[in-house]
DNA sequence: ATATATTTTTAGACTAACCTAAAAATATAT
DNA sequence: ATATATTTTTAGGTTAGTCTAAAAATATAT
């Protein structure tokens, strides 16, 4: 059983790999959960006591199997209670996340299963992110940023990359959501803005939103 | 804002005067939380100083209107977790403590109030417990042990007073849940038994049973 | 009313999780 | 390649919440 500030540190981790491999350094871990990094450095030798990472000094930690797998059980609960909170609670996905980061050290196996039935067996949290299983796996989806499609490619908004609150309030207001069917009309060199198609409307969006909204190419 | 330590300090003085009145004592809270009298007095020197209770040395503590406030806020959160657990999740009432002990600490106002609405603003817990308003304010019901009732006197189950797992699984075995209309048959003055009719079959329980079981007696 | 028992508080220590400041290791720049 | 900068670790300290053991206050019994 882990604290709470254990699953946090196992959490992060398993992020920041996620986006960068193997061997993630103090001070990223440090930067992610806003403390120390001498802090940082006594959490891993705990967590490499018991199992969950990999570590040798000035090398960074990894994540083991066990680690992995306990790190895929808390962003299951974290992602099955977003869900929640947007589908039953009418929580907006800009306000989800500060809440499921405290649901998610809830411990109790009974109640995450029976929470996954109730929703259904959602595949994705509301900002498009894939739910893992009991095991841990995850599905994962062939998304391209929407920067990266190329004039009349045509895509279903699948996820964010950036999920602050401030960019998902644009998005709110843009009718932006995701299932939303978009085409890119026209790129703009310059800028990298582009012209997309959305809901029969024809709207600009510049290169900053462009590359943090991820879409599913169609065919 | 109070640590969960704190919270957990503060629902048991509410509960402990709800039974005992004013002035509990620091053994009697040690003895709910399972904690050591010293570790109690260190806790109520904290909550003192921050105006949940009233405090002289050995005289016991008292909660002031915040602490009762707080307290109340704490107990309608458990409350309605437990009613949430039981009806959306198939948890059963004797399964539901443990659980609703960890979420009852989430800090979140529109959660407990979407939580609230979503369960159609129910008034009691699966237990038969009110659900204290948003304000700390419980309705109370005119209950009755069982054991102190007349022969045939008629009323409806809405509560237990002991609530451990073994007497709620015995209670589901039996048959007997909220809202059950019980008849008392006959009173069995040698050891306090009493014949009861239920769901039109008749059965007997024993003094132990009956001591445990509110009714709200019919007329 | 005094002795005895019980309860409560104090004093001092422990652990988890954090911190600061200094030392050690690694990375970077010329 | 050496000097400099950056990162990481170590050493030692802090706080919240707990503990044990002893001291102080209160309650009980004869």
């Amino acid at each position: 059983m882990f604290s709470q500030s254990e699953e946090n540190y196992i959490k992060t981790i398993y992020h920041l790999e996620a986006d960068f491999k193997k061997g993630i350094s103090t001070n990223a871990i440090a930067k992610k959960l806003d403390t120390k990094a001498s802090s940082v450095t006594d959490m891993i030798k705990k967590l490499s006591e018991k199992d969950v990472v990999t570590y040798k000094k000035y090398q960074g930690v990894t994540l083991t199997d066990f680690g992995k797998k306990t790190a895929a059980n808390i962003v299951r609960k974290h992602r099955l209670w977003e869900v929640f909170l947007v589908d039953k609670l009418n929580f907006s996905w800009d306000e989800v996340h500060e809440v499921a980061e405290q649901l998610e050290h809830i411990k109790s196996p009974k109640l995450i299963n029976e929470l996954d039935a109730f929703l259904e067996y959602p595949k994705r949290d509301p900002h498009g992110d894939p739910i893992p299983d009991k095991e841990g796996n995850l599905q994962i989806i062939e998304k391209s940023l929407l920067s990266t499609l190329k004039e009349n490619e045509i895509g279903v908004c699948v996820g964010v990359d950036d999920s602050s609150s401030e960019f998902l309030r644009f998005l709110d207001k843009q009718g932006v959501a995701l299932g939303k069917q978009i085409k890119v009309v026209e790129k703009e060199p310059f800028d990298g803005s582009l012209v997309i198609e959305m809901d029969g409307k024809t709207l600009s969006v510049s290169n900053k939103i462009a590359s943090n909204l991820y879409i599913q190419k169609s065919r």
